[in-house]
RNA sequence: CGGGGUGUAGCGCAGCUUGGCAGCGCGCUUCGUUCGGGACGAAGAGGCCGCCGGUUCAAAUCCGGCCACCCCGACCA
């Protein structure tokens, strides 16, 4: 490719908006131009990145038994139906219809679409089978933002595993994990993987893989001795034992709760300081609508709740808090004087943390008005016992009790146990070697290719511009003709570039009419690992300048020798 | 959806409070001088001032409505 034909110029200056460091950078770099919010054109340079991560996904996929499909993207609203998800999934599936009137949706996932094929499958024999595709997902995010980062379109590498039981998923799902390892290595990202929640996917387990980014948007928990890592809607941490005999003993002999009038008091911190119940002695009482239902949520006054457990404990579809009128008609208080003693019309679902505990206080569903000595065992009717408090930085380890670090991370990977609940839900069988009919178990697991670009932008940049690993550069070698009006410096360049490409060296030969500096400049900016300077002044050494981007090494090579010299670094790894 | 902000030339912005010829920098075109780290001079081209309506002799500017984009909070690759 030559710079002189290509159509979108870099910029001099900084685009407005861009928040993340990659955002800028791409759209200053000419690979990337937004059309509307969270909808993006690659340019040509944006391309040949995209298309060199692709071609690396591929092989890792290929390498376990990966077999490449390519589905639609517009689906019938029907099959989404069959599975329940239609609903789950709610706003974020953009929906239309068909000159008949026939409901279609853009797809999301295509979980429900591989179980369709699956539905050929006929014998255990042909198990386990791995799919999987390129392909365009569409999603209504309520907030598209930081670029490539969190787009309402893009391409997924989506993998599905189909296995006759639990042990041959675990071995699928092993396989996938080390590909994505291998993955993300290849690309030069530096993921990590990371226990995390299934969401709308469903099943069992589910880790993440999680690149370090202050451009991310999740928080990890981290152990750094151990390496135990959780994304923060799953971690939990080891919490010291507390001690509860003081206050037994001071209510040895009550069977009940005591009332303490608490004039003015709407807060765990108004209770802890104004009456000396410590947050940690006290119930925390949350009322959250849970897929329409009111619920009440226990935690200790000192934890947080983490929403995604929630709704991972109670297999809810979409929680929000209940608004004041709501929780005034329902108990009879207001925030800050709850309690769930006594309540027996609402479920109650409460934190592990609260488990035993007694002595403890929380509101009496009076304002100004609070109990203490209550017995969460004794008197709180809970109906479910669910991990629920969101962990905080420092805490121990649940594994070896260090110290808990929070990365913020860029989410770049997921692999899912599904289970089997859309082989059930669609229909698919195979027959067993008894004869017998078994349901196939699915795994699930992606890779967002333009997010993973991004992640390997925000990695790989410095103040010049973007510093692309060799495996996913848009191009490995650009050749600079400094010396445009020297005939002698044209010849030369051109051959050189001629040459390079001849010797399979993917190069751009830089040939514009502009001043050195501005080539520099656009060589820096766009990243490419490798540079060649062509100029009358070394060329009367019979030399040109090799110079390294990431790290700005020059040097000085004959002209005969420099296709060999750059193989050479090419294959340096 | 809630809160905050911005829409003026390809890009970055000023002008708006106080209504009166639509501007600046970069980029672009032509010519000349330059030419190994984003050159200089001269002459040019380029506008639905987001859209619709209102007020006014007169609207980028004031008023109303709408739209789009960005940022901060609830979702995911």
């Amino acid at each position: 490719m030559r710079w002189s034909q290509l159509h979108i110029p870099t910029l001099r200056e900084d685009p407005a908006d861009a928040d993340a460091a990659s955002h800028r950078l791409l759209l200053r770099a000419g690979f990337i131009r937004q059309l509307m919010a969270g909808h993006y054109s690659l340019l040509p340079l944006g391309i040949r990145v995209r298309a060199r991560v692709m071609t690396i996904i591929r092989e890792e996929m290929n390498r376990i038994g990966g077999q490449e499909f390519l589905l639609p993207s517009m689906q019938p609203a029907q099959i989404w139906e069959k599975t329940g998800r239609l609903a789950v999934m709610g706003e974020e599936m953009f929906r239309l219809r068909d000159r008949r009137g026939a409901e279609m949706v853009l797809g999301v996932t295509h979980e429900e679409i591989f179980a369709t094929l699956a539905l050929e499958l006929a014998s255990y024999r042909e198990l386990p089978q791995f799919w999987y595709q390129f392909q365009t997902k569409f999603r209504d995010e309520p907030r598209p933002k930081s670029g490539l980062i969190r787009v309402r379109e893009f391409t997924m590498k989506d993998s599905y595993s189909f296995d006759i039981d639990e042990a041959g998923l675990d071995v699928s799902f092993e396989a996938h994990r080390k590909a994505y390892e291998r993955i993300f290595a290849r690309l030069g990202i530096p993921a990590f993987a990371v226990q995390a929640s299934n969401g709308t996917m469903g099943g069992t387990d589910s880790i993440e893989f999680m690149c370090p980014s202050g451009a991310g948007e999740d928080l990890v928990a981290r152990c750094p001795s151990c390496g135990y890592a959780a994304n923060l809607e799953k971690a939990t941490s080891a919490l010291a034992p507390i001690q509860d005999a003081a206050e037994q003993a001071e209510q040895a002999g009550q069977t009940g709760p005591a009332r303490l009038d608490t004039p003015g008091v709407r807060t765990i911190e108004d209770l802890a300081v104004g009456y000396g119940l410590a947050a940690d002695r006290q119930i925390k009482t949350l009322v959250q609508i849970v897929d329409g239902e009111l619920t009440l949520v226990l935690l200790r006054g000192d934890h947080p709740l983490a929403d995604q457990k929630l709704i991972d404990a109670t297999g809810a579809a979409a929680i929000r808090p209940a608004q004041p009128q709501e929780i005034q008609a329902a108990l009879g208080a207001l925030p800050g004087s709850l309690g769930a003693v006594g309540v027996t019309d609402y479920p109650i679902v409460a934190d592990l943390a609260l488990r035993g505990r007694r002595g403890m206080s929380t509101g009496a569903n009076t304002d100004d008005v609070h109990l203490t000595g209550v017995d969460v065992e004794r008197d709180i009717a809970v109906g479910t016992w669910a991990d629920l408090r969101e962990v905080t930085e420092g805490e121990p380890c649940p594994r070896c009790a260090t110290a808990l670090e929070f990365v913020q991370a860029i989410e770049v990977g997921h692999i899912f146990k599904l289970g089997r609940k859309f082989t059930t839900a669609l229909g698919v069988t195979v027959t067993g070697p008894d004869r017998e009919t078994i349901t196939p178990i699915m795994g699930s697991y992606g890779i967002g290719i333009e997010r993973a670009m991004a992640a390997i932008a925000e990695t790989h940049h410095d103040d010049a511009g973007l510093t692309w690993p060799v495996p996913v550069a848009p191009a490995e070698v650009t050749v600079l003709l400094l010396s445009v009006r020297d005939e002698a410096a044209r010849a030369a360049a051109d051959e050189l570039y001629a040459s390079l490409l001849d010797a399979r060296v993917d190069a751009l030969i830089d040939d514009r009419d502009v001043r050195p500096g501005v080539k520099y400049a656009d060589a820096e900016l766009t990243g490419i690992p490798f540079r060649v300077s062509v100029g009358s002044r070394d060329l009367a050494d019979g030399v040109v300048e090799v110079t390294r981007r990431a790290t700005g090494e020059k040097e000085r090579v004959p002209v005969a020798q420099a296709v060999t010299v750059l193989q050479g670094l090419l294959a340096e790894r």
